[in-house]
DNA sequence: CATCATAACTTGACAACGTCAACATTGCCG
DNA sequence: CGGCAATGTTGACGTTGTCAAGTTATGATG
């Protein structure tokens, strides 16, 4: 009856659930988390407004999925960054950074996968997924030489370290330290890194 | 006409303000900051449905209002932790300590207060009060003897404290890292702090 | 190639929400 | 005591998430 605006005229998108997944991506850059709506997201891949319900159950399925999107392209990142820097405090320096790379390039992204409300983080394949970018983490903190650290806990090293460039990107995020730039932010992080390995050497 | 339900049967309630944000205080513990809603304070304060719009504009200063009251009292503990401490590591810690603490005990306070969207960051009076708690971390900052730091600025060495509890309470808060204790968090942080403050010694 | 189960999508409906305009009640100040 | 500003109420409108029921395409089977 009603003719399909998209860019295919057939009553099959083809492709939804990245259109819708990317739809969500593009309503957070304009207009922030809070904006995204299933029917905005049907409205943008030129569906009926139920459509995303039919994928992804619901508002929550929707943003898991995304979420989720988000932890493969992390995981990835951070991999590639450890692999290219090397191991011991290179790697754990270049993690550390590429951390907060992400975050500041991926805001999307990075909000839907790290606050809690806005995923389903009982969801098995999204578990393995964010499980999978945390070890890189600890792959790279196994990695380097902690005989000579006071506390030489990896697990709490490790902890201590992601805390720091999550606390500092997401202050950043919520502008409460808007006046710094990003250089600003990996120059406080590599000073935290450095001063907790001073000991090292 | 219609009798009202609430405690004293007046039209005017006498103190509808803090009522209401006690109710968002309430919802948030119980249900989650997602389920914040100006319905649902009037309906737990006993006002009709639109009496919260009347009083805070719309739901962004209903919520600002709450943060704002949020940074009042977490300024107040701050200044206490720091005050019983003393100058120099000891308040350091101690305020470290005392922003875990709130995070973890008045986390409805501590969401709105802290995420940008949850409140209107322009609004003076939240500027206000805001700058005056972060004024109680620069000045325990400033009591400390630097000389021995590496590199010794107050900014740099202020927001990497900060970063480091508030990535610690972020994250306990959001479920990535909900098999550690509060004690775990304490220990984290005074580790970080202690690594970062070695070379004092 | 015909058929038909099923996946993919639409349509229509409902309750809850934020917001606004118009109205009602109260306390207070002259 | 009279009116006026503050304080709530009522009703309405558009938007949202979600569900049930209907419609169309796909692809496997015969």
């Amino acid at each position: 009856m009603m003719v399909c605006m998209s860019s295919s005229d057939t009553y099959h998108h083809g492709d939804l659930r990245n259109a819708l997944l990317d739809a969500v991506g593009a309503i957070i850059d304009e207009k922030g988390v809070g904006a995204v709506s299933l029917r905005e997201a049907a409205r943008r891949a030129g569906v009926s407004h139920s459509a995303p319900g039919h994928h992804f159950g619901d508002k929550l399925g929707l943003l898991t999925a995304f979420a989720e999107r988000g932890f493969e392209l992390f995981g990835s990142g951070m991999q590639t960054a450890l692999d290219e820097a090397g191991q011991g405090r290179p790697g754990f320096d270049a993690i550390g950074i590429e951390y907060l790379r992400f975050a500041l390039e991926h805001r999307a992204y990075f909000e839907v996968m790290f606050r809690a409300e806005l995923h389903d983080s009982t969801d098995p394949e999204l578990h393995e997924t964010s499980h999978g970018a945390f070890g890189v983490l600890m792959r790279a903190v196994d990695d380097m030489d902690l005989s000579a650290y006071e506390n030489p806990d990896p697990l709490h090293l490790a902890i201590g370290a992601w805390a720091t460039v999550h606390g500092l990107a997401t202050l950043w995020l919520d502008g409460a330290i808007s006046q710094f730039t990003d250089e600003d932010l990996f120059t406080v992080a590599l000073n935290v890194f450095a001063l907790q390995a001073s000991s090292e050497e």
